[in-house]
Parts: C-alpha cells; sequence; structure tokens
RNA sequence: AGCGAGGUAGGGUAGUCAGGAUAUCCCGUCGGGCUCAUAACCCGAAGAUCGAUGGUUCAAAUCCAUCCCUCGCUACCA
C-alpha cells in the first residue's frame, strides 16, 4: 500500500474587525490539539491559517475607525497571530487573505471556473446609495417588506414576517450607513453555477470524514434546491474579479482559497510542493465552527471539484459556545475575551486549553463559566494530575534522591498501553475529549496505585519493593507528560523537565510512553500547578457580570419618535368577541374583536398566558392601521397591546365603548 | 413551519452510530481509610421509571414509530 497523503490542516479564518475570544478558540485549540498528536503519532503535518481580511463589514469598521481596510486588516492580523502564539496553538503559516497569494490563486481558480463554463453573468437591480456613491450590499439596506410592511432588511424581513427578500424587493430602501434614501441601479455580477454540482455533492458528502453534525447539515441543504451561488460584489475592497476593475469576488469565494494560498506561502519558505496537498487525493482537514458547515460543505469542495483540484477529506465543526448559559453575544456581554479576560490576568493558556477540550464532546455546545471553570481546573488538573505527578516525584526525591534503578511492572505498562490505544483511536475519530479523559484516568489510574501499594509504609521494611513501586510510578508520570503535551504543551514540558529530561517532550514519539525510565538523579520537585483561587473566581466572575449589566443598558437605548410619527398609529379600544386556539401553534390565539366601526380578526401570541375562555368580553387596546399579516395561514388585521414577556393586557380602567381612540 | 442538535441521580456530563449482565466521570451529600502529597489522595454508601408512549428482540438509554420540551440554523449574512 502506498503511504497516505500527508495530512493538512486548517482553521477557520478568523475575521480581522474584532479581538480574539473563546468563540474562535473553540476551533483552534483542538485543532492545535490534533495537530500536535498527529505529529507525534509519526504523521507528517501542516498546519495552517490566516485572516480573512475582505467583506463589507471591513470596509465599514475601517470607515468608522478612520483607517483604510488594508490597516484595519494589519491590526487586528497581528492580534490574532500573537493571542494564538500565546495559547499555544501555533501554525506553521498564519496569512493574511489580502496578501498577492490569494489575490493570485483566487483569480486563477475563478479564470480556471470561467473557462469550464462553470460561471455565467447576469444583471440584478441593486440598491445603490448617491450620498456614499455606492452600492450597498444586502446587509447594509434597510427599508419595508413588500409582504408585511415593517420594518425590514435588505435580504430578509428580520422582524416581521421573516420572509427572504430577493435583491430588489424591498420597498423605500435606506442606506444604513448614512441614513440616505437609496435607488435601485442595474448592476452585472456574476454566478457560480452550484446547481451543476448536486450530483457530485451528495455521494462526495456521503464519505466525506469529520464529524457528522457536518456531513448531516450538508446533506440537508442538498436535499432541498441548490441555487447558483452569486460571487461578486460591487466592492473596491477585495479581490478583482478577473476582466472587472469594479467587482470584486465575494469574500466567502477569496477566504477558503486562502488555505491553499497559506500553504503555498508556506511551501515556498521551506522548499516544498503544495500541489501535494491540494492536487489530487488529500488529506485535507478543515477544523471550522458550525456556523459556517455551509461554505466549507457546499461551496468550496464545489468550487474545489469546478476548478480542478482535489476536494476536503473531512470537515470537522465544532459546537457552539455559551457564557453562563447564554448564548454567546458580544453586545449583550457575554463574551470572554482571550487576552483582556484571559491571558492579561496572568492566567495560564494550558488551564484554558483543558477547559475547552475537556469540558464535552467537541460537537457539542461548550458552557463557559468562571465557577465551573476553578472547579474542573482545581479538581482534575491540579488536584488528580498535578497531585499525582508531584507526590511521587516528591517521595522518589526524598527516598531515593531519584529515580530508583530496575524494571517496569509489565501490568504498569499494559495499562499505559491501554491508554495509548484508546487515545490514538479517539484523537482518530475527532473525540477530543474522550481522549483527555482517558489520559485522567491514567492519572487516576496513578493516584490508586500508589495508594493501594503506599509505599510510604513499604519503605519501613522492605526497601526494594518501594523502590519498585515508585519506578512504577515515575513510568505512570512519564506517560502522562507525554500525552499531555498535545493538550497543556507549557505543564507537559514542565513535568518532563522534573523527570530529569533535558531535551523537549514535544520531539518525543508518543509511543515513548512505555520507554521505561533510566535510573537517575532528580531535583526536587516544584509543584506543576497554581490552584485557582476563589477570591480570584469571584473577582474574574463579577468583571463578565459588569459587562453584562453595562450591555443590558445599552440595549435599553431605543429611538425617539416624533410626535408625527406617533400619530400615525390609530391605537383604539376594542372589545374580545371571540377567542380560539391557533391548531397546530403553541402561542397564538385567533381573536374576533370589536373595535367600534367594524370586528377584526385579531391574531395574537398569547395562548401561554390566557385561556380562550378568559379573553371574551374582554376590553382590550388595540392598533388598527398595522399592516396584515398572514400568521400560520390565518390574516391577522391589528395588534393587541400588551406588556412584557408574560403578556400582561392593557386595559382601561374606565369603562370605554369599543373603538375610543387613543392618546 | 422546515432542517439540525439535545432531553441520562441535586447540578454538570459520558455511553446511543456497531443493543446485552452492577449506566460513566466530575462536583455536591453521608460514612470510612491514609497521612508520601497543593486540606490532597484512596475506599465505600445514598441518589436516575436514561423526556413520554407504543413497537422490534431472549435482551433497549442504545434500533423503529409517534408525541412532548429545549436550543440552534434557514444561504448573495464573513
Amino acid at each position: 500500500m502506498m503511504n497516505p497523503p500527508p495530512l493538512l490542516v486548517t482553521c477557520g479564518l478568523p475575521y480581522t474587525n474584532g479581538p480574539c475570544h473563546l468563540g474562535h478558540l473553540r476551533t483552534y485549540v483542538p485543532a492545535d490539539m490534533y495537530v500536535r498528536y498527529m505529529r507525534r503519532a509519526g504523521e507528517e503535518v501542516v498546519f495552517v491559517c490566516g485572516s480573512d481580511n475582505h467583506g463589507t463589514p471591513i470596509v465599514v469598521s475601517a470607515e468608522e475607525a478612520g483607517t483604510s481596510p488594508r490597516a484595519l486588516s494589519e491590526k487586528y492580523h497581528k492580534h490574532f497571530d500573537e493571542s494564538f502564539k500565546r495559547m499555544n496553538v501555533i501554525f506553521d503559516r498564519f496569512g493574511m487573505t489580502d496578501d498577492p497569494a490569494t489575490h493570485h490563486r483566487t483569480q486563477a481558480i475563478i479564470s480556471e471556473l470561467q473557462k469550464k463554463g462553470y460561471i455565467y453573468n447576469q444583471v440584478v437591480h441593486q440598491a445603490y446609495c448617491t450620498k456614499c456613491k455606492r452600492f450597498l450590499p444586502d446587509r447594509y439596506v434597510e427599508g419595508i417588506c413588500p409582504h408585511c410592511g415593517r420594518p425590514a432588511r435588505g435580504d430578509e424581513c428580520d422582524q416581521g414576517c421573516g420572509k427572504h427578500l430577493e435583491p430588489g424587493e424591498i420597498k423605500d430602501p435606506v442606506c444604513k450607513v448614512c441614513g440616505t434614501k437609496a435607488e435601485f441601479r442595474d448592476q452585472e455580477h456574476y454566478f457560480f453555477r452550484l446547481s451543476e454540482f448536486k450530483d457530485f455533492l451528495l455521494p462526495y458528502l456521503d464519505q466525506l470524514r469529520g464529524t457528522n453534525n457536518a456531513k448531516n447539515y450538508a446533506i440537508g441543504w442538498i436535499k432541498d434546491e441548490l441555487h447558483d451561488w452569486c460571487i461578486t460584489r460591487t466592492l473596491e475592497w477585495g479581490v478583482k474579479f478577473p476582466g472587472r476593475d469594479d467587482l470584486v469576488v465575494y469574500v466567502w469565494v477569496d477566504a477558503p482559497i486562502g488555505y491553499i494560498a497559506f500553504t503555498e506561502e508556506w511551501a515556498k519558505a521551506n522548499g516544498k510542493d503544495w500541489k501535494r496537498y491540494w492536487c489530487g487525493e488529500n488529506r485535507v482537514t478543515h477544523f471550522i465552527g458550525g456556523d459556517i458547515i455551509y461554505h466549507h460543505c457546499i461551496f468550496w469542495p464545489a468550487l474545489l471539484k469546478g476548478a480542478g483540484y482535489g476536494v476536503p477529506h473531512a470537515v470537522v465543526a465544532s459546537g457552539m459556545v455559551k457564557v453562563d448559559d447564554h448564548k454567546f453575544s458580544k453586545s449583550r456581554g457575554y463574551v470572554v475575551w482571550t487576552n483582556d479576560d484571559y491571558l492579561d490576568k496572568g492566567l495560564p493558556a494550558d488551564y484554558l486549553r483543558y477547559y475547552l477540550l475537556a469540558y464535552t464532546s467537541h460537537t457539542k455546545e461548550l458552557n463557559f463559566s468562571w465557577k465551573v471553570f476553578g472547579e474542573r481546573i482545581n479538581n482534575e488538573v491540579v488536584n488528580i494530575f498535578g497531585n499525582f505527578v508531584y507526590r511521587t516525584l516528591y517521595f522518589a526525591q526524598k527516598e531515593f534522591a531519584g529515580i530508583p534503578p530496575g524494571t517496569i511492572d509489565p501490568a504498569i505498562i499494559a495499562e499505559i498501553e491501554k491508554t495509548l490505544a484508546t487515545v490514538d483511536q479517539l484523537m482518530r475519530d475527532y473525540e477530543f475529549k474522550g481522549a483527555v479523559d482517558a489520559i485522567m484516568a491514567l492519572a487516576a489510574f496513578g493516584n490508586t496505585y500508589i495508594q493501594t501499594n503506599a509505599p510510604w509504609k513499604l519503605i519501613k521494611t522492605d526497601r526494594a519493593a518501594a523502590a519498585q513501586v515508585v519506578k512504577n510510578c515515575v513510568q505512570i508520570a512519564k506517560a502522562l507528560a507525554i500525552l499531555i503535551e498535545p493538550v497543556m504543551p507549557d505543564t507537559a514540558q514542565r513535568c518532563w523537565r522534573q523527570l530529569g529530561y533535558f531535551d523537549q517532550v514535544a520531539a518525543h514519539p508518543i509511543s515513548d510512553a512505555t520507554c521505561p525510565v533510566p535510573e537517575a538523579c532528580i531535583e526536587p520537585p516544584t509543584t506543576l500547578f497554581v490552584k485557582m483561587e476563589d477570591t480570584q473566581i469571584t473577582e474574574l466572575d463579577a468583571l463578565l457580570q459588569r459587562r453584562v449589566a453595562e450591555a443590558n443598558k445599552k440595549t435599553e437605548k431605543i429611538p425617539v419618535v416624533t410626535f408625527e410619527e406617533f400619530q400615525k398609529l390609530d391605537i383604539r379600544t376594542g372589545k374580545v368577541l371571540s377567542a380560539e386556539l391557533v391548531p397546530k401553534s403553541n402561542k397564538l390565539l385567533k381573536l374576533m374583536v370589536n373595535i367600534g366601526t367594524e370586528t377584526r380578526q385579531i391574531v395574537a401570541g398569547m395562548q401561554q398566558f390566557y385561556q380562550p375562555g378568559e379573553m371574551v368580553g374582554k376590553d382590550v387596546v388595540v392598533v388598527t392601521n398595522l399592516a396584515p399579516a398572514k400568521i400560520f395561514g390565518i390574516e391577522s388585521n391589528g395588534m393587541i397591546l400588551a406588556a412584557g414577556d408574560a403578556a400582561s393586557l392593557l386595559v382601561p380602567v374606565k369603562p370605554v365603548e369599543p373603538g375610543t381612540k387613543i392618546r
């Protein structure tokens, strides 16, 4: 059998318009662990990543900051590069998608796709801001939904009926940046014939390696119809579309192409051939966040296939990160910044790496809380792992001035081998938590072993037997140092040094875990870890709580409306004539309400708070000139006012006739 | 609504793909041991109708069906 192709591991590219946070690390730390492990399991691995610099948000952020997109990108590029290094996430190449390699490779791929007929052009309506003098990507247009009449974004009626809006559909478009009324202009765009790749993608995804969340999600999409994909934008910033100075390619085209370009950059600097990684059979493994599965499992393989490159071998998608059991959200304050909140507080990278890897399976949601962080670090890392190594070496040094001579008990070697086999299988299945657990189980085994064999007792009667127990324990400690390196590289190295070795633990293959430790003198050991103090945890947590509280205040800020705007609303009292549950809905009630001049049918989301029976006969407050909407297929002509999440109804205190105007 | 992921002792979490005998681990509670060690470690106990119902099977947390609950996603948005 031929040697398998080398492994190329990539991480989803961080976008250069904000700093590094836990959400990033949830993908990068496991990828780094995987790379470290696979290298030491004897694989040839290249690990590349880079920053993603293009797209409208960066242009807008740069304008707001009074700088250029390139300068902004460079600032955050440097930030990510440093943050990853501080976390011991070490790439062979960390590039930028705005560097020449990505521009060049993107244009080469687009040209190739054009040559093969996979790209066509088409004129589309697009919102244009006359003040900013540019076309507005859909996210930067606001207007009125043509379906329900409520405010909507350019691409979707996000506050109203939730319908997807095609370019040109939105009414009264306004530039979100400057507030000027936008107009529609015709603009030629280029489309990728994604729809032609359906027959390729289904069998491809079926055999795709990686985590099944990625695979399932993508297969689900494919079963629906695949639309062709608009791959150009009217922007200055980005990779120029070949032959068109006024268009750049969509950022989601050049971002993954960065993976190839960064490999090229690495290969050039190291005298290697990048084609070995990207052309033909390969083992390209993408580590990504769960939010970008679509791009990596559908667009990207189709692009590569169409342009004649090899397609990815595996996609490993991480689950989402929660903070204090809340959805990760920068605007709501549920965020942990890698530098400000963690590393700059003097906390070790190893602790966070451990937490991220050991909390749960890679594809499940990971909750971060300082309290749990402190508990797990102290109980598992410090007490079980750290204490075993320390008590072993302390006793060895005290009683034997180091590691005693002798051979290792075969049962101990067998135990280590069992751990090695388990870890290896789990790592190849991308089950990082399982692998960490197996390593910790070996540490727990060590504690049980030393406890049951009590060399501190034995030594009083049988010094040789005590030496044997110690020797076995040291062997376990050695195995632990070797195994824990992909998880906690700094700790592993410290542990390695304490075992009397002067070289790098990372230079040793995993299989060295069963190589007997020789007799040696060692220095008195120091504790491997410092415990997390309760006061420290409380302080860190308080900082987070303060940020959440401040964010809450900010979100409460609401825009001022003029009296004229207020007067547009026609609010009247009404009497509920009948109420019934809307079938298949668990929130909606269908109400008939007398508003004086007429009886209206109104659908209201208050089923969980009011029985239909108790609604009948109630005087309620109704917005009568709200645009009609269809909810669950039932027409609703107005809105009943209620306060708060529990929908406390607003009712007139003194009796009034139905239809009385509210001012 | 559609799609996806989850629902396992007081909290958290593994096991579910490849069905089997006392359902894992961490914390917490209770009892004991040890004292080499960072008040750490070891042993034991209590505590789970494995979301519900029905089915397949000698055997179901695990497979199938239906339902309930929670969360996420729904593409020209990076």
